[in-house]
DNA sequence: ATAATTAAGGACAAAAATATCTTTAATTAT
DNA sequence: ATAATTAAAGATATTTTTGTCCTTAATTAT
């Protein structure tokens, strides 16, 4: 479905949420062992994140990511737009320029239903719900 | 959704169903015109289609490609699957090594719904069914 | 102030996906 | 038989995605 970069991006804020708070920032090295993503290419993606204030960073010790209200609220949307994905939702499976009802491909009918589902998971569910969601005691097999 | 792959490779087929008989062939150059598509890529795309038997090609004049009952009764998701890229459909939206209900990533519940759902479709229409979907007279823009 | 710690930033590397080009083989029309 | 036509096959090239490494800058603890 989506590309590794939105994958760790995803995972690192889905963690960051669960796990830190203003006062217990997250180091690049914590939080890529807990989604096991290369290190570097994680920094990167939170990176972009961090200067598009859907999280926050600092650095020094006792440094690290943490996120704050704001972003709790926000639907998951917002970091697969950030990634610049969105858009991905919006192309046509056959590949027409346009995605369209009033030009559609054999398929459109159908699948705009999908993305129609698919989109709408990713604007309601909020990152903080998706945090609590997670269940501490099973890690998962990333 | 798809790599440009799998999209080429549904594109031609769908092209070769509407516009093909054992009769009439269509060359490599007619397709990928049709389509929009990389010659040279695309005629890759269609050996390995002709290697599964899935469409049928003879080279020479009046030579070119065609399709055969079987396939057009076949769903598109042979085609999916010729392209390697059923798997695709099985994967976790997260990135989990497994997706699974015994083991599910925070937005599994929802995901596997819509995943079923993208299953269904490329399961119940054939091939036949989607060519005859396209309008002769509107040509898409690919 | 100094040293330690951590993110930011830039350059680079490897792998995968996408695309092209050239030669060969098969088939057909003449 | 010969030439023309078309797909098959293999080598190579380009672009994008994914990933690493090294230096710099910011912050904090001492
Ligand atoms: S036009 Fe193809 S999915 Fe909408
Ligand atoms: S486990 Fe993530 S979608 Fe099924």
């Amino acid at each position: 479905m989506f590309s590794k970069k939105t994958e760790y991006a995803l995972r690192a804020t889905i963690y960051i949420a669960k796990h830190s708070s203003e006062e217990k920032k997250l180091s690049i090295v914590d939080i890529s062992k807990a989604i096991n993503s290369p290190q570097s290419f994680t920094a990167k993606i939170l990176q972009v994140l961090t200067k598009k204030k859907l999280i926050h960073s600092l650095p020094g010790p006792n440094g690290g990511f943490y996120i704050t209200e704001p972003t709790l609220q926000a639907p998951i949307s917002c970091i697969i737009d950030a990634m610049g994905e969105n858009e991905a939702l919006d192309k046509c499976v056959l590949g027409l320029k346009k995605c369209s009802t009033a030009n559609p491909c054999p398929l459109h009918e159908q699948y705009k239903k999908v993305k129609f589902q698919l989109k709408e998971i990713f604007e309601e569910k909020s990152i903080s719900k998706l945090a609590k969601e997670l269940k501490n005691n099973k890690s998962l097999q990333y």
